[in-house]
DNA sequence: CGTTCGATTGAGGAAGATCAATTAATGTGG
DNA sequence: CCACATTAATTGATCTTCCTCAATCGAACG
């Protein structure tokens, strides 16, 4: 297991968990509705370039020249960072409506490759004509920095996951995400097609492919998540909160009996 | 040790390695300067309000109504997560130049803690009062943007540290990166003052204080660093390309004697 | 129909967590 | 300024989790 139990040590100057009521704040209230009217935004105030792609096609790489974001319409990406090294790591997964690209603003250059993991359509709009929108156009400046937020937010929840949560309670979390973000864009969530390797997950996820599908049938033998007759990429999710409480199980040392 | 041997699952779909030149494009060629005119630009532009902090300061709060940024202009901050369940997580350190409270745009609400490491001074910015004075300064909007996606890479940088690193590594480069920080700011960086218990250095990296203190042990008996006479929280760092060799030797994993 | 790639499962080993004891720094009241 | 209490850091011994290596099985594909 990691280190559960460094809550006292890193505490010491925060109120009482209590004053916070338990950071239910972060529960995401946004509808479906708004990832459709954010496309349909964009659509009419840029007209982006709509591009096709299938899996394995790279919209951007690490290095490149940074002049275009990317929005994704349909389909699913994945984002791979590279260390000077030689290290790969997935470090983000984009499902519709999220925008691709903002690691290159700062540099010039992007920083990560991203590439589809699914036949899905982008939309490609260069970064000087949205910021010339946004001067008309307040609402897509406030989109802009919504959607650059979010990712933050996102990414530092990523990193809690990795350094707080054992491999299990990971990869419970980890379908528990995807299964909202699935909700999230009013898809199905009972029943999906993970569209990544057991390595790819395992990259993601800081532990290795084996580790990834023990998880994986340890879920599946506790009647958490059930494998689709098609094949052990198709999972059955009949309650996705039975995924969380699942993670709470791995955090809970013991069974508290007494 | 961590998944290292990932490289061949994940790069299916990526180009040679040399063709992006070993991600030497990562190399941040800011210069001290930089981060000083950014500070003396935003004084002039938005005579932000000062607020001097000591040790244990917290800036705000997660859950808090988001309406002001927060840019540091002295001392040191840590950015702490919390989940829903009680787990906290050190996510970022932020030192002089850096901007606070780019999480809670998103929401309207900050996810994190702010919490002040050290004495210093925050100059606070009503992100209303921002939007509108970018409007006159299209450079103010550009500064803004690539500090978030300067935050974006990082934390990306941060993810495949924890998930590629073993633990002796993820110290030394978390050193490393605390060195670049302080020079990149003009400060020296051959001895300094971690400004951290072992704990939240623990925290911080997906590890055990016990397994901090173990790595910084063996770092010093390797003369990668020194512990300071005045205790072992100063700390010498005679080279820092030192400390990016001692990386590299904890990932290859035999001495390759053959 | 064989080849290849992905997934599963088991056995053994290693990195790091946990538990515990000791020492060093920091702070407090007399 | 010193005895004392408190917190942080170090180091060792043991144990757990997860990684590594290896064999098997199933699915997809040419």
């Amino acid at each position: 297991m990691l280190n559960i139990a460094t809550t006292t040590a890193v505490s010491k100057f925060s109120c009482p968990p209590a004053a916070r009521a338990a950071a239910a704040f972060k529960t995401d209230a946004d509808s479906p509705r708004h990832i459709a009217d954010t496309l349909k935004m964009l659509n009419d105030l840029l007209a982006p370039q709509r591009r096709v792609v299938h899996t394995g096609d790279v919209i951007y790489q690490g290095g490149e020249r940074f002049g275009t974001l990317y929005i994704l319409n349909s389909g699913f990406f994945k984002i791979v960072n590279q260390s000077a090294d030689g290290r790969e790591q997935v470090v983000g997964l984009k499902f519709r409506g999220d925008w691709l690209g903002f690691d290159g603003i700062a540099r010039g250059r992007y920083s990560c490759d991203a590439i589809a993991m699914d036949t899905g359509e982008v939309w490609a709009i260069p970064y000087a004509t949205l910021i010339a929108a946004c001067a008309d156009q307040p609402s897509l400046l406030t989109l802009l920095h919504e959607a650059m937020s979010r990712e933050i937010a996102h990414d530092r929840d990523s990193l809690m996951s990795v350094c707080t949560l054992p491999a299990d309670a990971r990869v419970a979390d980890f379908l528990r995400y995807w299964a909202e973000s699935l909700a999230h864009r009013g898809m199905r969530t009972d029943r999906f097609t993970l569209r990544m390797t057991r390595a790819e997950i395992g990259n993601y996820l800081g532990m290795t492919l084996e580790t990834v599908s023990r998880a994986l049938s340890k879920l599946a033998r506790d009647k958490v998540i059930a494998f689709n007759e098609k094949g052990r990429r198709d999972v059955n999710i009949p309650d996705v909160a039975a995924l969380s409480a699942f993670v709470q199980r791995c955090l809970a040392p013991a069974p508290t009996l007494q």
